[in-house]
DNA sequence: GACAATCTTTTACAGATGTACGATATTACC
DNA sequence: GGTAATATCGTACATCTGTAAAAGATTGTC
């Protein structure tokens, strides 16, 4: 039933969370290292996100000697689903190929990118 | 030169000004009637929204009669590009694969669609 | 030219966001 | 056990966002 209606996350924190998916989980310290060196942003700030985050119920944390570890606490699927189908509404109306016309066209994506994309659609989904 | 660096836009701003490009232009009572049904939006606030996307410099107006018909002010495809890039790079890291990826594995492009994109992007570009 | 209808302008306001300092707690090490 | 280093917590705060009511201007119509 009824999954729980979890609050949007904000573009910022969007960042931070996509960090710590792609650390599988990580301390303050941890995210602010990778953040691209263009990315001037405080320590202070990235933890007000982190604590940001699990309130609203991305992450979670257990300790690890004093520092905390974050992890995932929601489905990132889930997240991921939720987030490309809201920016599709907003800024193409809900259809996604102007999208992905773009990425097309802007060299975002190539010919090969394609074909397995292609192989990935036509295959029954192999879940 | 340096092409002005205009405000970015919030989410709902985007979904206002993505109704004015549909619409090449309208007044505040065209772009409420534009609405999703079950977008449920006062007429003052999407009043404020266009004076906002006006302010930034996404749109301009002139008048008819005694109502405003805005249109828009800032490049389309700019924008977009700006967009796309900017969602890219806090959901994937930049990486546009995934997103294309999550759309065929949620059936929302077809192998169809495919077929019409690889020749999007094997014909030289018609720039 | 007064009225109703339709618009714009002005103003408001609570809550979200981006950003971060200062105080306090924890810990490893002499 | 005192200290330096490293973390977290609490707090702050200016803006931005989403939302909209109220007041004032414009205009078509008797």
């Amino acid at each position: 039933m009824a999954k729980k209606q979890i609050a949007a996350m904000s573009p910022a924190e969007t960042e931070i969370l996509r960090i710590v998916w792609e650390l599988g989980g990580g301390t303050v310290q941890e995210v602010v290292d990778k953040l691209p060196p263009d990315r001037q942003i405080a320590y202070a700030t990235v933890q007000t996100f982190l604590r940001r985050l699990e309130h609203k119920g991305y992450l979670k944390h257990k300790s690890r000697g004093k520092a905390h570890v974050f992890t995932a606490s929601a489905q990132k699927e889930e997240v991921i689903s939720r987030t490309v189908k809201d920016f599709l509404n907003r800024l193409f109306g809900g259809d996604p190929i102007p999208l992905v016309q773009y990425l097309a066209e802007h060299g975002e994506i190539t010919s090969e990118d394609i074909d397995g994309l292609k192989k990935l659609i036509d295959k029954p989904k192999g879940k």
